[in-house]
DNA sequence: CTGAAAGCGCTTACAG
DNA sequence: CTGAAAGCGCTTACAG
């Protein structure tokens, strides 16, 4: 598979490379005549050349390639996420290239050694617990990155970032207003951050409300999220719950919770009310329309890439957090 | 961001280039002292060194990269099997450029431009309609390329593929043998062989059976999945639909009929059964556990990585391609 | 208006 | 056991 290089065109077009290089590249300044760019364009077209981006990263150092790290890209909020991020990237002529953590320090920080290799200009990672360390390490070397979903606190760097406290507490009130009998939260049990935003902002609202209302904290492990939801939201729900509102803080969360209430016949929003973070096609499916908090995804992706790029053009060297809102969507699995 | 080079190592272990290449490379064959080696790694290692793969690549013609191109990464099933391609991918070294045609082919084509320009190894495509030509351009250069889900029928180029005739033959027989009186094929009204074939061994083994059974196909536009289906669907079960069951032929017609039993209060399986292609998370929301045809992703990746790894290495430079077999999978959604 | 040449960071055949 | 040098495909400051 021998690729045509800017050489071949030069020797059929009877110019040299610089020539080449100065038509194929629209460089202005350069005055060269309508005669010679217009052999030039021929005969690349006829050859049908593509250009060499890695010859042009070593030159230049701008690969213009993107490493994406996300926990999983078969987790439906980062397929969705990615694909916004990919168009925006492709706006930019920017190609994405997508690993997933797993939740894995170690698999995390080899992500972020194999894309460096790959001579990515940039980075947009989702960092797992542990993961400090290797980003550090990008940051002091000046490498732009970006964080999404997930922030590390005390880190110094760029990031899109949703106020998880102030939508909790908008939730919570919420629900503290109907007046339940018991409010169940259900969350991870977890050293992230965005997570435990989540939770605070849960807590935080519920000791400020006067009136008394039985809450309670479920947390899961991330490894056994359904069994462990389904068995948990059984003891606390037992035979005939009534008036109680479950509160889940991830999408897969709530598809658990939520399989687990068809499995045991339990109306929504007859016996329990259902409040969910985020939102998943599988809502579909299920008899009552879910109330969820939405993320404003394609604006995170917008901002990250936005972000991205200033920093790779040097329009901005210093870290930058930008905070988005979460909407609250109400629909009929509320009483 | 100046990264160090192999240069810097050797100007500190002051050495040549060269022998710090042979080092990092652990090439046998060069005999080089103990004492060297053990100084050039760690030379490497307390400057951070981070080798170049674009450098490499420009000698070797190797990036270790190779293009991804699906429908919508944000679909269930695309983003599922990426997951699996990219651990595979992962294993041999090579990372995931990934891309969204959008059904597409104008984008398609640009997808695979762009990938060529970032010089990938090999790319792994499911083709869509119109893109026959520039899958021929490619495989004419003689471009390592390895078709998944979708085929494209008279062109010979590598593929896994899914035995979707046989597939729906055997579930269509399966739906005969409970003797409904309707049975309705919900597809897409498409030009996509795979999908053609699903509706092929539908009517295949329709037209087989002797006994008579109403049949009908209920065929929607890309755009409109949901709201078309859920018309259709409408008007055909009309009030009253009784033993009749519904075929669909993908992940996302069924969550969008699904969606219509459940607004319609259309009970699975005692007034209508259902099968379905391809799984969703979806369906566990769904009051009835449904029936459905299972891919077999994890394999499908496998293969496909296998093929392009084999052809980039020039182990094998024939086109190939490879049938798996998809397995019914019953559960209760049918009566 | 156009070209010769250096150089980006590597690899590798060759020489010693 | 180790190094000098060519070359991968580009870009670009410089010279003419």
């Amino acid at each position: 598979m021998k690729r045509s290089s800017i050489k071949d065109i030069a020797r059929i077009a009877g110019v040299s490379v610089a020539t080449v290089s100065y038509v194929l590249n629209k460089k202005e300044g350069q005055r060269i005549s309508e005669e010679t760019k217009k052999k030039i364009i021929e005969v690349a077209e006829t050859i049908n050349y593509i250009p060499n981006r890695n010859a042009r990263s070593l030159k230049n150092n701008k690969s213009k390639l993107l490493g994406l790290i996300v926990a999983d890209i078969s987790n439906d909020f980062y397929s969705h996420i990615a694909r916004k991020l990919e168009d925006k990237a492709l706006q930019l002529g920017y190609s994405l290239i997508i690993g997933s953590s797993g939740e894995n320090a170690t698999k995390f920080e080899k992500l972020i050694e194999l894309f460096s290799q790959q001579q990515v200009d940039g980075m947009i990672v989702a960092p797992v617990v542990g993961s400090e360390a290797s980003l550090l390490k990008l940051i002091e070397k000046n490498y732009p990155v970006v964080t999404i979903d997930r922030y590390l606190k005390g880190i110094n760097v760029s990031g899109v970032i949703l106020n998880n406290i102030e939508i909790a507490e908008t939730a919570t009130d919420f629900l503290l207003k109907k007046n339940f009998d018991r409010i169940i939260y259900i969350g991870y049990d977890t050293k992230l951050e965005h997570l435990l935003d989540r939770q605070k902002g849960f807590e935080s609202s519920i000791s400020e409300f006067g009136a008394d209302v039985l809450t309670e904290n479920i947390l899961v492990g991330i490894e056994n999220v359904a069994e462990e939801v389904q068995t948990k939201l059984g003891d606390a729900l037992g035979k005939k719950p009534k008036n109680t509102a479950l509160y889940f803080s991830s999408n897969k969360l709530a598809v658990a919770g939520l399989a687990y209430l068809i499995k045991n016949k339990i109306s929504v929003p007859q016996d329990v009310s259902v409040l969910a973070f985020d939102e998943t096609e599988a809502y579909q499916l299920f008899p009552t329309k879910i109330s969820y908090i939405k993320q404003p995804l394609e604006e995170m992706a917008d901002e990250a890439i936005t972000i991205l790029d200033s920093q790779i053009n040097q329009y901005s060297r210093t870290a930058k957090k930008i905070t988005l809102s979460a909407s609250l969507i109400l629909q009929n699995s509320i009483k």
